[in-house]
DNA sequence: AGCCCGATGTCCT
DNA sequence: GGACATCGGGCTA
């Protein structure tokens, strides 16, 4: 039996929660039925000194309010006018820092995630790409700004659970995608991925 | 009120 | 490798 992530596993600094969220479970219950996936990409975003982060400065708004939560709460965004990106909010309460969610390797609800992901489109997706890129996971797991804010630690339809163990070899560590902006944060060692995975982003 | 641009994905050449 | 969709957030004024 997967038990749920309590609040002492989301109660640690971002790179660790990054690293430590590779193999667990994220999970979405729709209309009776678990839609799911292994995450096996993520990126830290270290909060008020993190030039990439929201949080940048402490800036506080309505949008990047859930990031100075408790640790366990949702923070979903939207970017480009059309994607969301899902991420955990973890450290001290009033220190906004926060884990992107960039890939799962899909696990259960095949179907909702093909329907979610399929729709006007030419080829359809290969399997391995169906939660294969933040916005991606967002469109199979149908997450959406609905959530953010939510404590992962109760809420009835999105979860995370218990998973595999990866080993630290099986890791790769390197710079986050698309903050080039960040000057010297840009190239920052904070993306951790499993090797060789087919469902890694890019 | 107006402006700029983004923690991306898809399709085209 | 490049164009582009599409719109809310955050900043300037």
């Amino acid at each position: 039996m997967s038990e749920r992530l309590t609040f002492s596993d989301y109660d640690t600094d971002p790179s660790t929660l990054a690293q430590r969220l590779i193999g667990t479970r994220l999970v979405r219950f729709i209309d009776g039925e678990r839609v799911s996936g292994t995450i096996i990409e993520t990126e830290a975003y270290l909060g008020v000194e993190d030039k990439a982060a929201h949080s940048v400065g402490a800036r506080f708004t309505d949008r990047t309010a859930p990031m100075f939560e408790r640790a366990g709460t949702a923070y979903v965004f939207m970017t480009y006018g059309m994607h969301h990106c899902f991420n955990v909010v973890c450290a001290e309460v009033g220190d906004p820092c926060a884990v992107l969610i960039r890939a799962l390797e899909p696990k259960e609800g095949f179907a909702v995630m093909r329907d979610r992901r399929g729709a006007k489109r030419k080829t359809p997706v290969r399997h391995a790409d169906l939660c294969s890129g933040p916005a991606k996971l967002c469109q199979a797991l149908v997450i959406d700004r609905a959530f953010t804010g939510v404590n992962l630690c109760e809420h009835p339809e999105l979860w995370l659970e218990h998973g595999e163990r990866f080993s630290h070899q099986d890791l790769a560590l390197g710079p986050r995608i698309g903050v080039d902006y960040a000057q010297e944060w840009a190239d920052a060692p904070l993306r951790w991925w499993v090797k060789g995975h087919p469902g890694v982003s890019r």
